[in-house]
DNA sequence: GACCCGTGCCGCCAAC
DNA sequence: CGGTTGGCGGCACGGG
């Protein structure tokens, strides 16, 4: 279920990630047939609430409108930690509304999903929402999440990370990725595309690439990798192989490889199962097609290859994906 | 699940 | 001289 969704806003705040799930859930793009969120900002603390640029926003909601949300979302906030005096002695983070981090418990009691931008993890963090979780936030906190949080398991070299009923990001862009895989994980990749689409970015980033790119958005062609980028969905039926996309891309298999991984931030074989499996995702959700037909048309050899990569993209098998979905929507 | 074989990945190094 | 390229070999992983 995402229906209800509430975006919490903090002294500090910063706009552009707070803008991301604004513009992700705050939308009503019905004409395009996406889905109406029942969308809401929330202050967090005593408002007007001052943005990190020193402009002020005043809310219609108070930390109540939270009870009903499927999804609370915390955009990053500036100073979210206070150093400590001594070196070695243990970071705190700066004083939450109690109220506010109750409620972010209460939700994740319930099953509501909690997602944090950047800095936002530190919210979740005194929430005690962090402890025994894998989270991730922007490289450059990294550290500090996890001395300030030392149960929380960071991995600070991800785009995010889904430790169910808790995502969080790392910086900005990460954001949009995270937000749109929420999108597709509970009301599939068309509408996720839709949004995407919208919004003129890049339809899907998986979680587990590195954050250390040189273009966090890929060109959209007259680039090298445009032209496979372009090329390659539509083929993925055959079977490709890395040097193949190599003589495509005009260059050795060597390089290739290499520029490939600076550039996305995975590597070539990765990036292309990566892609047969949001296509097998997206066959399941759409067709009733055997998962046999499904693993041919995805450019698996058989349906043990796709069953395998799909448990370790996704955490289910394709069957079980397809009664979830079919049951949640 | 255990296997085998082919492929992809990456560190190393030499060449440009 | 630093940076990039691309070939080679060991190794791991994926596909059957």
């Amino acid at each position: 279920m995402l229906r209800d969704v509430a975006v919490v806003v903090l002294n500090g705040f910063e706009p552009f990630e707070f803008g991301v799930v604004c513009e992700v859930f705050g939308i009503d793009r019905s004409d395009d047939g996406l889905p109406v969120y029942d969308f809401a900002v929330v202050a967090g603390e005593q408002g007007p609430i001052r943005a990190r640029n020193d402009f002020t926003i005043e809310t219609r909601h108070g930390l109540d409108r939270l009870e009903s949300a499927d999804l609370i979302a915390v955009p990053a906030i500036l100073n979210s930690v206070v150093l400590p005096d001594v070196s070695g002695g243990t970071p705190r983070a700066r004083a939450f509304p109690e109220p506010l981090l109750a409620a972010l418990r209460r939700a994740v009691d319930r099953e509501a999903r909690v997602l944090s931008v950047c800095s936002g993890a530190f919210v979740l963090g005194a929430a005690g929402l962090l402890d025994g979780r894998r989270c991730t936030t922007h490289w450059r906190h990294a550290d500090l999440l996890a001395r300030t949080y030392p149960n929380a398991k960071v991995d600070p070299d991800v785009l995010y990370v889904d430790d169910d009923p808790v995502i969080t990001s790392a910086g900005t862009a990460a954001g949009i990725d995270a937000c749109l895989y929420l999108v597709r994980k509970e009301q599939g990749t068309r509408v996720a595309n839709g949004i995407a689409r919208r919004m003129v970015v890049p339809p899907h980033r998986d979680g587990g690439q590195a954050q250390y790119i040189n273009q966090p958005v890929p060109s959209a062609s007259g680039e090298a990798f445009g032209d496979l980028l372009e090329w390659l969905p539509e083929h993925l039926e055959s079977p490709v192989t890395v040097t193949q996309m190599a003589a495509r891309a005009h260059m050795s298999p060597r390089t290739f490889a290499r520029r490939f991984v600076q550039e996305t931030g995975t590597t070539p074989q990765r990036w292309l199962t990566g892609q047969r499996v949001l296509l097998a995702q997206q066959l399941l959700e759409e067709t009733d097609e055997t998962i046999d037909a499904i693993a041919g048309k995805a450019g698996f050899g058989n349906a043990a290859a796709l069953r395998h990569h799909f448990g370790a993209w996704r955490g289910t098998t394709p069957n079980a994906y397809r009664r979830m979905f079919r049951g949640a929507s």
